[in-house]
DNA sequence: CCAAAAGTGTTCATGGTACACCCATGT
DNA sequence: ACATGGGTGTACCATGAACACTTTTGG
Protein backbone atom coordinates (compact mmCIF):
# COMPACT_ATOMS: atom_id res chain seq x y z
CA UNK A 1 0.00 0.00 0.00
CA UNK A 2 1.56 2.99 -0.99
CA UNK A 3 1.59 5.79 1.48
CA UNK A 4 -0.99 7.91 -0.46
CA UNK A 5 -3.42 5.18 -0.34
CA UNK A 6 -2.51 5.12 3.50
CA UNK A 7 -3.33 8.50 4.07
CA UNK A 8 -6.54 7.69 1.82
CA UNK A 9 -8.12 5.00 3.79
CA UNK A 10 -6.58 5.82 7.88
CA UNK A 11 -8.97 8.67 8.40
CA UNK A 12 -12.23 6.65 10.35
CA UNK A 13 -12.72 6.93 13.88
CA UNK A 14 -13.81 3.71 15.62
CA UNK A 15 -16.35 3.86 18.83
CA UNK A 16 -17.81 1.54 20.91
CA UNK A 17 -21.67 1.93 22.44
CA UNK A 18 -23.29 -0.14 24.66
CA UNK A 19 -26.69 -1.46 25.42
CA UNK A 20 -26.86 -2.15 29.11
CA UNK A 21 -29.95 -4.40 30.14
CA UNK A 22 -30.26 -4.18 33.96
CA UNK A 23 -32.76 -6.08 36.01
CA UNK A 24 -33.40 -5.29 39.18
CA UNK A 25 -35.94 -8.48 40.67
CA UNK A 26 -38.98 -6.55 38.77
CA UNK A 27 -38.32 -4.63 35.64
CA UNK A 28 -35.90 -4.94 32.96
CA UNK A 29 -34.50 -1.25 31.76
CA UNK A 30 -31.54 0.40 29.13
CA UNK A 31 -29.44 3.23 30.45
CA UNK A 32 -28.91 5.96 28.71
CA UNK A 33 -27.40 9.16 29.52
CA UNK A 34 -28.32 13.18 27.91
CA UNK A 35 -25.35 14.31 25.72
CA UNK A 36 -23.75 17.33 27.45
CA UNK A 37 -21.63 18.91 24.69
CA UNK A 38 -22.27 18.89 20.57
CA UNK A 39 -22.72 17.06 18.24
CA UNK A 40 -26.76 16.19 19.53
CA UNK A 41 -26.15 17.66 22.80
CA UNK A 42 -28.87 17.47 25.29
CA UNK A 43 -29.92 14.22 23.24
CA UNK A 44 -30.32 10.65 24.71
CA UNK A 45 -27.58 8.75 23.93
CA UNK A 46 -26.14 4.77 25.20
CA UNK A 47 -23.09 4.96 27.26
CA UNK A 48 -20.35 4.72 24.48
CA UNK A 49 -16.89 6.09 23.81
CA UNK A 50 -14.11 6.90 21.16
CA UNK A 51 -11.22 4.16 20.74
CA UNK A 52 -7.77 5.06 20.53
CA UNK A 53 -5.84 3.73 17.76
CA UNK A 54 -3.85 1.65 20.15
CA UNK A 55 -6.86 0.50 22.40
CA UNK A 56 -9.08 -2.41 22.16
CA UNK A 57 -12.29 -2.38 22.09
CA UNK A 58 -13.08 -5.00 24.26
CA UNK A 59 -11.04 -3.07 26.67
CA UNK A 60 -12.80 0.07 26.18
CA UNK A 61 -16.13 -0.91 27.24
CA UNK A 62 -14.70 -2.43 30.19
CA UNK A 63 -13.52 1.05 31.37
CA UNK A 64 -17.16 1.93 30.30
CA UNK A 65 -18.97 -0.59 32.72
CA UNK A 66 -16.67 0.44 35.75
CA UNK A 67 -17.15 3.85 34.90
CA UNK A 68 -20.25 3.95 34.50
CA UNK A 69 -21.74 1.25 37.18
CA UNK A 70 -18.80 0.23 39.03
CA UNK A 71 -19.64 -3.45 38.15
CA UNK A 72 -18.71 -6.95 39.04
CA UNK A 73 -16.93 -8.57 36.10
CA UNK A 74 -17.48 -11.85 36.91
CA UNK A 75 -21.69 -11.53 37.21
CA UNK A 76 -22.00 -9.70 34.30
CA UNK A 77 -22.81 -10.95 30.34
CA UNK A 78 -20.96 -9.21 27.74
CA UNK A 79 -20.56 -9.81 23.57
CA UNK A 80 -20.05 -7.59 20.94
CA UNK A 81 -23.96 -7.08 18.38
CA UNK A 82 -22.01 -6.28 15.09
CA UNK A 83 -20.60 -2.84 13.79
CA UNK A 84 -22.74 0.10 12.57
CA UNK A 85 -21.10 1.65 9.71
CA UNK A 86 -23.34 3.89 7.93
CA UNK A 87 -21.57 6.68 6.12
CA UNK A 88 -23.17 9.82 7.44
CA UNK A 89 -24.24 8.18 11.33
CA UNK A 90 -22.35 10.95 12.90
CA UNK A 91 -21.57 14.78 11.62
CA UNK A 92 -17.96 14.58 12.77
CA UNK A 93 -16.79 12.01 10.23
CA UNK A 94 -17.07 8.36 9.43
CA UNK A 95 -16.96 7.43 12.77
CA UNK A 96 -17.95 3.60 12.96
CA UNK A 97 -19.23 2.15 16.29
CA UNK A 98 -19.11 -1.22 17.38
CA UNK A 99 -21.75 -1.84 19.29
CA UNK A 100 -22.12 -4.24 22.72
CA UNK A 101 -24.50 -5.54 24.81
CA UNK A 102 -23.97 -6.43 28.35
CA UNK A 103 -26.38 -8.28 30.93
CA UNK A 104 -26.05 -6.77 34.65
CA UNK A 105 -28.12 -7.75 38.02
CA UNK A 106 -28.57 -4.44 39.46
CA UNK A 107 -27.93 -3.32 42.87
CA UNK A 108 -28.16 -0.58 45.46
CA UNK A 109 -24.46 0.66 44.55
CA UNK A 110 -25.12 0.52 41.36
CA UNK A 111 -28.19 2.48 41.09
CA UNK A 112 -26.66 4.95 43.44
CA UNK A 113 -23.34 5.19 40.70
CA UNK A 114 -25.79 5.63 37.72
CA UNK A 115 -27.52 8.69 39.40
CA UNK A 116 -23.98 10.05 40.68
CA UNK A 117 -23.44 10.07 37.13
CA UNK A 118 -26.50 11.29 35.45
CA UNK A 119 -27.62 8.01 34.15
CA UNK A 120 -31.34 7.30 33.28
CA UNK A 121 -32.66 4.03 33.02
CA UNK A 122 -35.57 3.40 30.50
CA UNK A 123 -38.19 0.52 30.12
CA UNK A 124 -37.26 -2.27 28.01
CA UNK A 125 -40.29 -1.69 26.19
CA UNK A 126 -40.62 2.39 25.68
CA UNK A 127 -37.18 3.44 24.75
CA UNK A 128 -37.03 7.10 24.15
CA UNK A 129 -35.93 8.69 20.63
CA UNK A 130 -31.76 8.60 20.95
CA UNK A 131 -29.55 10.26 18.96
CA UNK A 132 -27.21 9.21 15.92
CA UNK A 133 -29.02 5.71 14.94
CA UNK A 134 -29.06 4.84 18.38
CA UNK A 135 -32.60 3.30 18.42
CA UNK A 136 -31.18 0.78 15.78
CA UNK A 137 -28.50 -0.07 17.68
CA UNK A 138 -30.77 -0.78 20.51
CA UNK A 139 -33.26 -2.47 18.60
CA UNK A 140 -30.96 -5.24 17.06
CA UNK A 141 -29.66 -5.78 20.46
CA UNK A 142 -33.29 -6.33 22.37
CA UNK A 143 -33.54 -9.36 19.21
CA UNK A 144 -30.32 -10.71 20.07
CA UNK A 145 -30.74 -11.07 24.31
CA UNK A 146 -34.34 -12.44 23.12
CA UNK A 147 -32.69 -14.95 21.24
CA UNK A 148 -29.89 -16.00 23.48
CA UNK A 149 -32.45 -15.91 26.47
CA UNK A 150 -34.11 -18.46 24.47
CA UNK A 151 -30.99 -21.04 24.11
CA UNK A 152 -28.28 -20.02 26.89
CA UNK A 153 -29.09 -19.51 30.43
CA UNK A 154 -27.90 -15.50 30.13
CA UNK A 155 -31.01 -14.78 32.21
CA UNK A 156 -28.60 -15.59 35.43
CA UNK A 157 -26.35 -12.93 34.84
CA UNK A 158 -29.31 -10.46 35.34
CA UNK A 159 -30.16 -11.69 38.94
CA UNK A 160 -28.68 -11.87 41.80
CA UNK A 161 -27.04 -14.85 43.55
CA UNK A 162 -29.87 -15.94 45.07
CA UNK A 163 -33.58 -15.37 43.01
CA UNK A 164 -36.71 -16.85 43.29
CA UNK A 165 -38.29 -18.24 40.65
CA UNK A 166 -41.00 -15.84 40.34
CA UNK A 167 -38.22 -13.15 39.88
CA UNK A 168 -36.78 -15.55 37.23
CA UNK A 169 -39.90 -16.14 35.59
CA UNK A 170 -41.01 -12.43 35.36
CA UNK A 171 -37.33 -11.89 33.92
CA UNK A 172 -37.99 -13.93 31.35
CA UNK A 173 -41.51 -12.72 30.38
CA UNK A 174 -40.04 -9.27 29.98
CA UNK A 175 -37.26 -10.61 27.85
CA UNK A 176 -39.50 -12.11 25.66
CA UNK A 177 -42.09 -9.50 25.66
CA UNK A 178 -44.91 -12.71 26.60
CA UNK A 179 -46.74 -14.11 29.12
CA UNK A 180 -45.98 -17.69 30.55
CA UNK A 181 -47.71 -20.18 32.29
CA UNK A 182 -46.44 -20.33 36.12
CA UNK A 183 -46.22 -24.60 36.85
CA UNK A 184 -44.60 -24.95 32.97
CA UNK A 185 -42.05 -22.41 33.42
CA UNK A 186 -40.86 -24.03 36.92
CA UNK A 187 -41.01 -27.35 35.22
CA UNK A 188 -38.74 -26.81 31.99
CA UNK A 189 -36.54 -24.92 34.84
CA UNK A 190 -36.44 -27.44 37.54
CA UNK A 191 -35.74 -30.24 34.37
CA UNK A 192 -32.71 -28.28 33.41
CA UNK A 193 -31.36 -28.86 36.46
CA UNK A 194 -29.11 -25.35 36.10
CA UNK A 195 -30.80 -24.28 39.13
CA UNK A 196 -30.39 -25.28 43.30
CA UNK A 197 -32.06 -24.61 46.47
CA UNK A 198 -30.37 -22.22 48.87
CA UNK A 199 -32.36 -23.49 51.41
CA UNK A 200 -32.69 -19.51 52.22
CA UNK A 201 -35.92 -17.86 51.68
CA UNK A 202 -37.17 -14.13 51.56
CA UNK A 203 -37.63 -11.89 54.10
CA UNK A 204 -41.32 -12.87 55.41
CA UNK A 205 -41.69 -9.03 56.39
CA UNK A 206 -41.74 -8.46 52.57
CA UNK A 207 -44.25 -10.18 51.06
CA UNK A 208 -47.35 -12.18 52.32
CA UNK A 209 -45.57 -15.31 52.06
CA UNK A 210 -42.33 -15.90 51.93
CA UNK A 211 -40.73 -18.35 48.98
CA UNK A 212 -37.64 -20.05 48.57
CA UNK A 213 -34.56 -19.01 46.78
CA UNK A 214 -32.12 -20.24 44.56
CA UNK A 215 -28.92 -20.02 42.67
CA UNK A 216 -27.52 -20.63 39.62
CA UNK A 217 -25.45 -24.10 39.44
CA UNK A 218 -22.58 -22.90 37.18
CA UNK A 219 -20.44 -26.33 37.48
CA UNK A 220 -23.16 -27.57 36.09
CA UNK A 221 -23.53 -25.04 33.19
CA UNK A 222 -19.63 -25.11 32.69
CA UNK A 223 -20.45 -28.69 32.05
CA UNK A 224 -23.50 -29.21 29.70
CA UNK A 225 -22.08 -25.81 27.42
CA UNK A 226 -18.71 -27.53 26.28
CA UNK A 227 -21.34 -30.27 24.14
CA UNK A 228 -23.33 -27.51 22.47
CA UNK A 229 -26.21 -27.55 25.32
CA UNK A 230 -29.73 -26.01 24.17
CA UNK A 231 -31.26 -24.02 27.34
CA UNK A 232 -35.42 -23.99 26.58
CA UNK A 233 -37.98 -21.94 25.53
CA UNK B 1 -14.57 17.58 20.10
CA UNK B 2 -11.68 19.82 19.86
CA UNK B 3 -9.50 19.32 16.58
CA UNK B 4 -6.43 17.61 18.96
CA UNK B 5 -9.24 14.93 19.52
CA UNK B 6 -10.33 14.57 16.13
CA UNK B 7 -7.02 14.11 14.45
CA UNK B 8 -6.09 11.65 17.89
CA UNK B 9 -9.24 9.54 16.44
CA UNK B 10 -9.72 9.75 13.03
CA UNK B 11 -6.85 7.99 12.01
CA UNK B 12 -8.37 4.20 11.37
CA UNK B 13 -8.59 2.29 8.52
CA UNK B 14 -11.96 0.51 8.01
CA UNK B 15 -12.07 -2.64 5.38
CA UNK B 16 -14.58 -5.60 4.98
CA UNK B 17 -13.54 -9.27 3.89
CA UNK B 18 -16.19 -11.38 2.44
CA UNK B 19 -16.38 -15.28 3.42
CA UNK B 20 -18.02 -16.31 0.48
CA UNK B 21 -19.78 -19.78 0.98
CA UNK B 22 -20.38 -21.51 -2.63
CA UNK B 23 -22.08 -25.49 -3.25
CA UNK B 24 -21.93 -26.58 -6.50
CA UNK B 25 -24.49 -29.38 -5.74
CA UNK B 26 -22.36 -31.60 -4.39
CA UNK B 27 -19.71 -29.86 -1.95
CA UNK B 28 -19.85 -26.78 -0.16
CA UNK B 29 -16.79 -24.80 -0.18
CA UNK B 30 -15.13 -21.13 0.84
CA UNK B 31 -13.50 -18.41 -1.69
CA UNK B 32 -10.00 -17.33 -1.37
CA UNK B 33 -7.48 -15.60 -3.33
CA UNK B 34 -3.44 -15.62 -2.89
CA UNK B 35 -2.35 -12.54 -1.49
CA UNK B 36 -0.37 -10.10 -4.49
CA UNK B 37 1.39 -7.67 -2.03
CA UNK B 38 3.03 -7.13 0.85
CA UNK B 39 2.16 -7.34 3.98
CA UNK B 40 1.53 -11.27 4.00
CA UNK B 41 2.46 -11.34 0.06
CA UNK B 42 1.96 -14.87 -0.79
CA UNK B 43 -0.56 -15.69 1.51
CA UNK B 44 -3.98 -17.18 1.27
CA UNK B 45 -6.88 -14.41 2.32
CA UNK B 46 -10.44 -13.83 1.89
CA UNK B 47 -11.33 -11.54 -0.52
CA UNK B 48 -11.87 -7.98 0.99
CA UNK B 49 -11.23 -4.41 0.21
CA UNK B 50 -10.55 -1.18 1.98
CA UNK B 51 -13.38 1.27 2.63
CA UNK B 52 -13.19 4.28 1.66
CA UNK B 53 -13.97 7.29 4.19
CA UNK B 54 -17.56 7.94 2.30
CA UNK B 55 -18.21 4.71 0.83
CA UNK B 56 -20.68 1.94 2.56
CA UNK B 57 -19.64 -1.42 3.75
CA UNK B 58 -22.68 -2.90 1.97
CA UNK B 59 -21.75 -1.49 -0.97
CA UNK B 60 -17.80 -2.44 -1.04
CA UNK B 61 -19.17 -6.14 -0.36
CA UNK B 62 -21.84 -6.02 -3.55
CA UNK B 63 -18.74 -4.36 -5.41
CA UNK B 64 -16.72 -7.63 -4.68
CA UNK B 65 -19.42 -9.87 -5.22
CA UNK B 66 -19.60 -8.45 -8.84
CA UNK B 67 -15.64 -8.18 -9.36
CA UNK B 68 -14.99 -11.85 -7.97
CA UNK B 69 -18.13 -13.74 -9.42
CA UNK B 70 -19.96 -11.75 -10.98
CA UNK B 71 -23.16 -12.68 -8.59
CA UNK B 72 -26.88 -12.31 -9.07
CA UNK B 73 -28.27 -9.88 -6.44
CA UNK B 74 -31.87 -11.41 -5.75
CA UNK B 75 -30.06 -14.88 -5.52
CA UNK B 76 -27.56 -14.22 -3.47
CA UNK B 77 -27.72 -13.90 0.72
CA UNK B 78 -25.71 -11.48 2.46
CA UNK B 79 -25.31 -10.92 6.24
CA UNK B 80 -22.78 -8.94 8.07
CA UNK B 81 -21.02 -11.62 10.79
CA UNK B 82 -19.37 -8.37 13.43
CA UNK B 83 -16.47 -6.37 13.61
CA UNK B 84 -12.86 -7.91 13.93
CA UNK B 85 -11.19 -5.47 16.14
CA UNK B 86 -8.08 -6.31 17.28
CA UNK B 87 -5.47 -3.46 17.62
CA UNK B 88 -2.31 -5.47 16.29
CA UNK B 89 -4.09 -7.82 13.42
CA UNK B 90 -2.77 -5.86 10.57
CA UNK B 91 0.95 -4.26 10.28
CA UNK B 92 0.22 -1.25 8.33
CA UNK B 93 -1.96 0.29 11.39
CA UNK B 94 -4.86 -0.02 13.11
CA UNK B 95 -7.59 -1.72 10.46
CA UNK B 96 -11.07 -2.89 11.56
CA UNK B 97 -12.84 -5.69 9.54
CA UNK B 98 -16.15 -5.77 9.01
CA UNK B 99 -16.98 -9.11 7.92
CA UNK B 100 -19.58 -10.11 5.70
CA UNK B 101 -20.66 -13.73 4.72
CA UNK B 102 -22.46 -14.71 1.48
CA UNK B 103 -24.13 -17.39 0.26
CA UNK B 104 -24.30 -18.20 -3.74
CA UNK B 105 -24.36 -21.11 -5.86
CA UNK B 106 -22.43 -22.07 -8.09
CA UNK B 107 -22.50 -21.85 -11.67
CA UNK B 108 -20.25 -22.66 -14.73
CA UNK B 109 -19.90 -18.40 -15.58
CA UNK B 110 -18.99 -18.24 -11.47
CA UNK B 111 -16.40 -20.50 -11.89
CA UNK B 112 -15.00 -19.62 -14.89
CA UNK B 113 -14.93 -15.93 -13.18
CA UNK B 114 -13.18 -16.96 -10.23
CA UNK B 115 -10.82 -18.91 -12.23
CA UNK B 116 -9.84 -16.03 -14.30
CA UNK B 117 -9.55 -14.27 -10.94
CA UNK B 118 -7.15 -16.31 -9.36
CA UNK B 119 -9.60 -17.62 -7.00
CA UNK B 120 -9.35 -20.86 -4.85
CA UNK B 121 -12.03 -22.88 -3.23
CA UNK B 122 -11.52 -24.75 -0.17
CA UNK B 123 -13.78 -27.41 1.35
CA UNK B 124 -16.15 -26.40 4.17
CA UNK B 125 -13.83 -28.61 6.14
CA UNK B 126 -11.00 -28.04 4.50
CA UNK B 127 -10.04 -24.81 5.27
CA UNK B 128 -5.87 -23.79 4.93
CA UNK B 129 -3.89 -21.37 7.10
CA UNK B 130 -5.25 -17.85 6.20
CA UNK B 131 -2.96 -14.63 6.70
CA UNK B 132 -4.25 -11.83 8.86
CA UNK B 133 -7.06 -13.45 11.24
CA UNK B 134 -8.83 -14.64 8.50
CA UNK B 135 -8.74 -18.16 10.10
CA UNK B 136 -10.96 -16.37 12.88
CA UNK B 137 -13.28 -14.86 10.44
CA UNK B 138 -13.83 -17.88 8.76
CA UNK B 139 -14.57 -20.01 11.97
CA UNK B 140 -17.41 -17.56 13.24
CA UNK B 141 -18.66 -17.48 9.59
CA UNK B 142 -19.39 -21.30 10.01
CA UNK B 143 -20.85 -21.10 13.41
CA UNK B 144 -22.89 -18.68 11.97
CA UNK B 145 -24.04 -20.34 8.84
CA UNK B 146 -24.72 -23.52 11.39
CA UNK B 147 -26.99 -22.11 13.33
CA UNK B 148 -29.06 -20.23 10.41
CA UNK B 149 -29.63 -22.44 8.44
CA UNK B 150 -31.27 -24.32 11.29
CA UNK B 151 -33.67 -21.96 11.38
CA UNK B 152 -34.37 -19.75 8.33
CA UNK B 153 -33.96 -21.90 4.74
CA UNK B 154 -31.20 -19.65 3.87
CA UNK B 155 -30.06 -23.35 2.17
CA UNK B 156 -32.24 -22.38 -0.81
CA UNK B 157 -29.83 -19.70 -1.76
CA UNK B 158 -27.03 -21.95 -2.50
CA UNK B 159 -29.27 -24.10 -4.82
CA UNK B 160 -29.90 -23.45 -8.39
CA UNK B 161 -33.66 -22.83 -9.56
CA UNK B 162 -34.03 -26.40 -9.49
CA UNK B 163 -33.05 -29.34 -7.13
CA UNK B 164 -33.35 -32.52 -5.99
CA UNK B 165 -34.05 -33.65 -2.95
CA UNK B 166 -30.47 -35.50 -2.42
CA UNK B 167 -28.93 -32.09 -3.18
CA UNK B 168 -30.52 -30.12 -0.86
CA UNK B 169 -29.88 -32.96 2.22
CA UNK B 170 -26.32 -33.05 0.91
CA UNK B 171 -26.50 -29.43 1.55
CA UNK B 172 -27.52 -29.35 4.99
CA UNK B 173 -25.25 -32.80 5.73
CA UNK B 174 -22.48 -30.28 4.80
CA UNK B 175 -23.52 -27.17 6.57
CA UNK B 176 -24.35 -28.74 9.66
CA UNK B 177 -21.46 -31.17 9.28
CA UNK B 178 -23.35 -34.26 10.55
CA UNK B 179 -25.33 -37.58 8.26
CA UNK B 180 -29.10 -36.51 8.46
CA UNK B 181 -31.82 -39.98 7.72
CA UNK B 182 -33.28 -39.98 4.57
CA UNK B 183 -36.81 -40.13 5.13
CA UNK B 184 -36.79 -37.81 8.07
CA UNK B 185 -35.38 -34.86 5.84
CA UNK B 186 -37.92 -35.61 3.83
CA UNK B 187 -40.54 -35.66 6.07
CA UNK B 188 -39.30 -32.57 7.09
CA UNK B 189 -38.94 -31.08 3.83
CA UNK B 190 -42.21 -31.48 2.65
CA UNK B 191 -43.96 -30.38 5.82
CA UNK B 192 -42.57 -27.52 5.76
CA UNK B 193 -44.46 -26.81 2.50
CA UNK B 194 -41.93 -24.52 1.33
CA UNK B 195 -40.96 -26.40 -2.25
CA UNK B 196 -42.76 -27.46 -4.73
CA UNK B 197 -42.15 -29.77 -7.49
CA UNK B 198 -41.43 -28.47 -10.97
CA UNK B 199 -42.47 -31.36 -12.61
CA UNK B 200 -39.43 -31.61 -14.20
CA UNK B 201 -36.56 -34.30 -13.68
CA UNK B 202 -33.07 -34.61 -13.69
CA UNK B 203 -31.38 -35.92 -17.27
CA UNK B 204 -31.51 -39.44 -17.30
CA UNK B 205 -28.30 -39.48 -19.11
CA UNK B 206 -26.20 -38.20 -15.79
CA UNK B 207 -27.68 -40.83 -13.47
CA UNK B 208 -28.81 -44.43 -12.84
CA UNK B 209 -32.06 -43.09 -11.94
CA UNK B 210 -33.87 -40.20 -12.79
CA UNK B 211 -35.24 -37.65 -9.94
CA UNK B 212 -37.53 -35.30 -9.63
CA UNK B 213 -36.91 -31.49 -9.26
CA UNK B 214 -38.82 -29.24 -7.05
CA UNK B 215 -37.94 -25.42 -6.09
CA UNK B 216 -38.80 -22.99 -3.71
CA UNK B 217 -41.72 -21.53 -2.89
CA UNK B 218 -40.67 -17.65 -2.35
CA UNK B 219 -44.05 -16.16 -1.75
CA UNK B 220 -45.11 -18.83 0.76
CA UNK B 221 -41.43 -18.17 2.74
CA UNK B 222 -42.04 -14.27 2.59
CA UNK B 223 -45.85 -14.64 4.19
CA UNK B 224 -43.79 -17.38 6.94
CA UNK B 225 -41.30 -15.24 7.99
CA UNK B 226 -43.38 -12.22 8.72
CA UNK B 227 -45.05 -13.93 12.08
CA UNK B 228 -41.07 -15.24 13.22
CA UNK B 229 -41.03 -18.36 11.47
CA UNK B 230 -38.74 -21.06 12.63
CA UNK B 231 -37.81 -23.69 10.17
CA UNK B 232 -36.23 -27.03 11.49
CA UNK B 233 -33.61 -29.15 12.38
C1' DC C 1 -27.30 -59.58 -12.50
C1' DC C 2 -25.49 -56.23 -9.74
C1' DA C 3 -24.23 -51.64 -8.25
C1' DA C 4 -26.13 -47.06 -7.33
C1' DA C 5 -29.33 -43.82 -6.22
C1' DA C 6 -34.62 -42.67 -5.65
C1' DG C 7 -38.34 -43.13 -3.07
C1' DT C 8 -41.48 -44.49 0.80
C1' DG C 9 -44.22 -45.34 6.79
C1' DT C 10 -44.34 -46.70 11.32
C1' DT C 11 -43.14 -46.69 16.06
C1' DC C 12 -41.43 -44.62 20.13
C1' DA C 13 -39.70 -41.12 23.27
C1' DT C 14 -39.49 -36.44 24.41
C1' DG C 15 -40.91 -31.99 25.17
C1' DG C 16 -44.44 -28.16 24.73
C1' DT C 17 -48.83 -26.40 25.98
C1' DA C 18 -53.17 -25.89 28.19
C1' DC C 19 -55.43 -25.80 32.26
C1' DA C 20 -57.40 -24.97 38.11
C1' DC C 21 -56.96 -25.31 42.74
C1' DC C 22 -55.05 -25.12 47.65
C1' DC C 23 -51.96 -22.82 51.01
C1' DA C 24 -49.84 -19.36 53.96
C1' DT C 25 -49.89 -14.87 55.51
C1' DG C 26 -50.79 -9.83 56.24
C1' DT C 27 -54.41 -6.45 56.36
C1' DA D 1 -62.88 -12.63 55.59
C1' DC D 2 -60.34 -11.58 51.85
C1' DA D 3 -56.62 -10.28 48.91
C1' DT D 4 -52.00 -11.49 47.49
C1' DG D 5 -48.69 -14.31 45.79
C1' DG D 6 -46.43 -19.25 46.39
C1' DG D 7 -46.70 -23.65 45.07
C1' DT D 8 -48.35 -28.05 42.67
C1' DG D 9 -49.94 -32.45 38.39
C1' DT D 10 -52.22 -34.32 34.40
C1' DA D 11 -53.65 -35.05 29.65
C1' DC D 12 -52.98 -34.13 24.89
C1' DC D 13 -50.38 -33.08 20.84
C1' DA D 14 -46.44 -32.07 17.84
C1' DT D 15 -41.99 -32.98 16.69
C1' DG D 16 -37.65 -35.57 16.38
C1' DA D 17 -35.18 -40.01 15.98
C1' DA D 18 -34.54 -44.71 14.76
C1' DC D 19 -35.06 -47.98 11.39
C1' DA D 20 -35.36 -51.45 6.02
C1' DC D 21 -37.02 -52.48 1.85
C1' DT D 22 -38.56 -51.80 -3.18
C1' DT D 23 -37.77 -49.60 -7.68
C1' DT D 24 -35.28 -48.15 -11.67
C1' DT D 25 -31.66 -48.35 -14.80
C1' DG D 26 -26.79 -48.21 -16.55
C1' DG D 27 -22.85 -51.04 -16.85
Amino acid sequence: MTDEEKAKYFQVALCSSLVLFGFDGEDLKILVYRKLNDPFKGGLVLPGKFIGVTDSNDQAIHELLIEKIAYDEHQTYIEQLKAFTKVFRNPLGRVINVAYYALVKLTPQIEEKVKAQGGEWYAYDRIPDLAFDHNEIVQYAKERVKRRVKRRPVGFNLLGDEFTIAQLQSLYEKALNRELDKRNFRKKIFNSNLIIETGNTTDPKQHRKVSKLYRFDEEKYEKLSLKGYDFLF
